[in-house]
DNA sequence: TACCAGGAGAAAA
DNA sequence: TTTTCTCATGGT
């Protein structure tokens, strides 16, 4: 079966699965910004009570978080894991979106490639932000997303797999979103353990 | 106790 | 250019 016709038949599957996920959560596209930051190689139940820590004190924008000290914001958001890399990320960026406000306003392309130029934003994040914060057509793709593409014998880099998933499915920012969302869902509850049996791609104990 | 979670960047091979 | 190591906490 060719890539698009698998990928097309998997998000049906998923989507019947799980229905619409409605991501992400955030009041405001700096939040995601300031999520996609606090999320790396952490739980998503950690982030957000770093980010109600980071909202109580009304540090959700980017000029207030930018004009916090380090030592402050590593204890705001300990909870998360690498802290002190990820305070000075979070004041870095923030330091950046305070200067450039009309930032998400960019093309799809020169965004992505200004976020990936500033320390601590990788391609994965960068899209992630593209996507969910600035709300342009670029599809994220995560360790699940890999984790789904190696298990159904599709094969890349990062570059690859994102050529494929857009090349395969309609370029629309609702549908790229929600396929990520659908994936990180079907990711947190079937990768990573030891009964692949039960994994809903599965039928006749190989993936479709 | 050991392992993993919605990565990125530097160092080593 | 690809792989490995480090960053760090909290939950299972």
């Amino acid at each position: 079966m060719k890539h698009k016709e698998k990928l097309t038949e998997v998000y049906n599957k998923l989507f019947g699965k799980f229905g619409n996920r409605h991501w992400w959560p955030a009041d405001s596209p700096f939040e995601v910004v300031v999520g996609a930051i606090l999320t790396q190689q952490t739980k998503w139940e950690n982030v957000e009570k770093a980010i109600r820590n980071l909202k109580d004190m009304n540090l959700m924008d980017a000029e207030s978080l930018s004009e916090t000290g380090v030592e402050e914001l590593e204890e705001l958001i300990r909870c998360t894991g690498f802290f002190r890399q990820k305070s000075r990320r979070l004041k870095n960026i923030s330091t950046f979106f305070a200067k450039n406000p009309d930032i998400l306003e960019k093309h799809e392309d020169e965004l992505r490639k200004t976020l990936i130029s500033l320390n601590g934003v990788g391609e994965e994040t960068a899209d992630s932000i593209v996507l969910y914060a600035a709300g342009k057509p670029k599809f994220v793709i995560d360790a699940y997303t890999k984790r789904m593409c190696s298990c159904l014998g599709i094969k890349g880099n990062y570059g690859q797999l994102q050529s494929i998933f857009e090349s395969s499915i309609p370029k629309n920012v609702s549908m790229y979103k929600e396929y990520h969302a659908l994936i990180v869902e079907y990711g947190k509850r079937f990768c990573g353990k030891k009964i692949c049996s039960d994994c809903i791609l599965v039928e006749n104990g190989k993936m479709q």
